[in-house]
DNA sequence: TCACTTCATATAGCATTGCTATAGGTGCTA
DNA sequence: TAGCACCTATAGCAATGCTATATGAAGTGA
């Protein structure tokens, strides 16, 4: 039994569905659990949800979006690119802290209900990127950056849970955090960033400028406009 | 029922649940589905393997080698990074084909039962990325390397079997394989490969140096130099 | 005040699920 | 033929998601 201070039965089922999947570590939760403890009978949850799905998708629609959007969690800095990386933690943070549920909604294949959920999280995700691509920083629309990051983001977040806690290496998530964004950005700082223990990005970047220059030269500069230019980036390069 | 030209009955319950997982796109199978398309009786498939995921490891077992290792797909070529992909791609294949199967295995989150088919599937691919290092071209531990290339090759799957085949789009599959890809290759080639179709490498890397000088300012350059540097970079950048 | 509707909950039970206690063949070796 | 190990069937259990039906409560109009 579970009162919870006169809450209203609909709330106290919402409550304790998301209790037992919280706790109940891996195993399936029954109907009857949850309105056992919510001290209700079986209609009343039909009456509400319509199935056992339909309480599932509240107790997400509840949950989810406090992590991923959630004031707690996520403040956007302006930075774009910054806020994508935000978003994966707080999606793999949320899949290690509500299991369950997570699974629920990106293990499952049913055509029906994942795609629901996937889209909303892939739709918050793209907000992030068109500011990005706002700012230059993209290199393939956004609705294709957005999607390979969150199936990288699941894959990930799927086989940290599947391992035992104290088992769980975060250099999986972030290595391939950086790979996805990097793959997906048009910031030669982040390509090469990746790379372990890089030059300074000023001299990346003046690097990789001089390299590209080398193969094409650009119109808008004259012979000795970029005589002078390549010499100040030659000189750019050589710090160390 | 299903006589199968009299396969013994074990036989026929791995082929019927084959079959039934294979065709009932999403829905759950049940054991009596598969013992009367087998035409035999309950206590026989747990006379055989114990329960039900055990008969579903065993469908497992007898399919994924066949689609991961086997000789029909899988030919090593000798250059690693390429069998790398040639891994990826049937995994994914894997996983289109047998939906069902590839949930079982991959969406699941309990712990017993995961862990070792996803073991094995990392295992397979750290044999190649293992050759790969001896080749020097990785820039992280193979260990690494098949973790992350894995879980984003699962998480792609995931995404692409969730969505009607008629909409799904592979360009999604190739651009995370190849990110997570050359995220762990030392190759500097593969880095730039790929950003496809961008804007021309010399606008990009001048954005990039633009950008890097705006947080980073060069002891280089005097402050009139750099005013009338970053105003040719801005000229550069503006090639469309 | 009294029907009347509407919403919310309870009683009891159905069909299906995974699984099993028990017993009955079936073929082999001695 | 007897015994034995292996395989399969009869019948049924407990748990699951869900529902047909009925009861209570709360408002509404006359």
């Amino acid at each position: 039994m579970n009162f919870d201070g006169q809450l209203p039965p609909k709330a106290r089922l919402l409550k304790s569905a998301a209790e037992l999947l919280a706790n109940s570590a891996g195993a399936p939760v029954s109907t009857r659990q949850i309105t056992e403890l919510a001290g209700v009978t079986a209609p009343t949850l039909y009456h509400h949800f319509g199935d056992k799905e339909g309480l599932f998708n509240a107790v997400i629609d509840a949950g989810f979006e406090e992590y991923v959007a959630g004031e707690h969690n996520f403040a956007p800095t302006g930075q774009p690119l910054a806020d994508v990386r935000q978003i994966w933690d707080n999606h793999l943070k949320f899949g290690l802290d509500n299991p369950q549920l997570y699974s629920v909604m990106f293990g499952n294949i049913r055509p029906e209900s994942r795609p629901v959920r996937v889209a909303e999280a892939e739709g918050f995700m793209e907000e992030m990127l068109d500011k990005a691509a706002a700012a230059g920083q993209l290199c393939v629309s956004p609705k294709e950056a957005a999607r390979s990051i969150l199936a990288a983001n699941v894959g990930v977040t799927l086989m940290l849970i599947a391992e035992p806690a104290a088992d769980r290496n975060f250099d999986l998530s972030d290595m391939t955090r950086e790979a996805v964004i990097s793959a997906v950005s048009s910031e030669m700082e982040l390509r090469t960033a990746a790379a372990p223990l890089g030059a300074s990005s000023v001299v990346v970047a003046a690097i990789a400028l001089n390299a590209a220059l080398e193969s094409s030269h650009p119109e808008q500069l004259s012979t000795t406009e970029l005589k002078l230019f390549l010499e100040w980036l030659h000189r750019i390069s050589k710090t160390s």
